[in-house]
DNA sequence: CATTCTTGGTAACAGATGTTACAAAGCATA
DNA sequence: TATGCTTTGTAACATCTGTTACCAAGAATG
């Protein structure tokens, strides 16, 4: 199965902040991550953003699988987190791996219940968690899959990931660093409370 | 396969609110819905409980199935909405099947996918919609499922599914009556707007 | 240094949701 | 009928989140 993955896949890098997968786009490739992350996100109608889950190495996206399987479009974008390698595998090498590999189809299930696991985590940090642990959260998810305690980001490309807005974002990060959970400067925030 | 699974599977009928399977249970079997509807829960540490979505007819738990081929406990409660009738295949059987049908892998993954769809569906819900259209959809889904546009549930119970209060419920509904879009006896609420 | 752009801080307010408390209506049963 | 339990209605209030507006600090550029 190894060699075949490397006969039929193609490496690809990709560069922190580049789109992957568009909603709507017809899949047809399923990447396979070697190193760096990707972040899944979920748009509606009015283009309202959230963050869905990161994908970290040895990951696959398990949604692009069903998407390249039946020949449906995707229903999540997908953006470069980090710099990231990944090899990207054509349709028609799954659906025959599928049956000749054992491993294969272990492996592809148990990406599906792994990415529903994920689901499952993101429902719960919208249905329980108020704003203010889901922030700590994110910013402490951020920091384990960038491998840095320092957080890049502007308060207001956090407020999209969590669907909320810039001064909210703000209000909360301010109270986090006077609970001593974080610390703040310019474009910089580490997470203490990791 | 159709054969094996009447000479494997075996048929159960359940009465309306019975459980079927509970948080952190280990599954050995895989349901199959032939009618009736079933609900799946999801709950916190604190016990909050939160409605994930509704099994119709003709489909299959996706999770139970992962967690049959893991052997990895449950991670969420099932209950009958509405008298049922299911087929339960036993875990030894779906792995064979895997192997030598190809139309039962191709079902597997294709609940897989619709599981996965449903999960997103829940997540839009709940991250971009008001209480006031969650509940509007949450009556409108149960009327779906049970084929009744009378809902036989009080304040309480669907404040237990929508994970609020009960005194939101009641308010959030005298508006919907107010709006037309329902109308409301003791322990029966007709929705009108389907 | 002066100007401009981006980013962050804060106040003031509006609206949605959660909480507590209590009353009233409907139903069941002695 | 009298009593008690369940269910629903509503007020009053607290808290969380979202919005608007404006200012200030920091970075970039001329």
């Amino acid at each position: 199965l190894m060699e075949e993955i490397l006969r039929f896949g193609s490496l690809k890098k990709v560069a922190a902040g580049q789109q992957l997968i568009e909603i709507g786009e017809i899949i047809t490739h399923m990447p396979l991550l070697l190193s760096g992350a990707i972040k899944i996100m979920r748009e509606d109608e009015k283009s309202d953003e959230l963050l869905l889950y990161f994908i970290e190495k040895g990951d696959t996206c398990a949604m692009s699988f069903s998407c390249c399987m039946g020949g449906s479009k995707s229903d999540i974008r997908a953006v470069a987190e980090t710099d990231a390698e990944i090899i990207m595998i054509p349709v028609a090498q799954m659906e025959a791996w599928m049956s000749n590999y054992k491993t294969w189809q272990q492996f592809v299930l148990d990406s599906y219940q792994a990415r529903m696991k994920e689901l499952l985590h993101t429902i719960d940090t919208l249905a329980f968690l108020r704003m203010d642990d889901r922030l700590l959260k994110h910013l402490q998810d951020k920091a384990k899959v960038t491998g840095d305690d320092h957080i890049h980001a502007t308060h207001q490309e956090i407020a999209y990931d969590l669907h909320t807005s810039r001064v909210v974002i703000s209000r909360l990060l301010k109270k986090l660093e006077n609970e001593g959970k974080i610390s703040m400067h310019r474009n910089d925030i580490t997470v203490i409370d990791l």
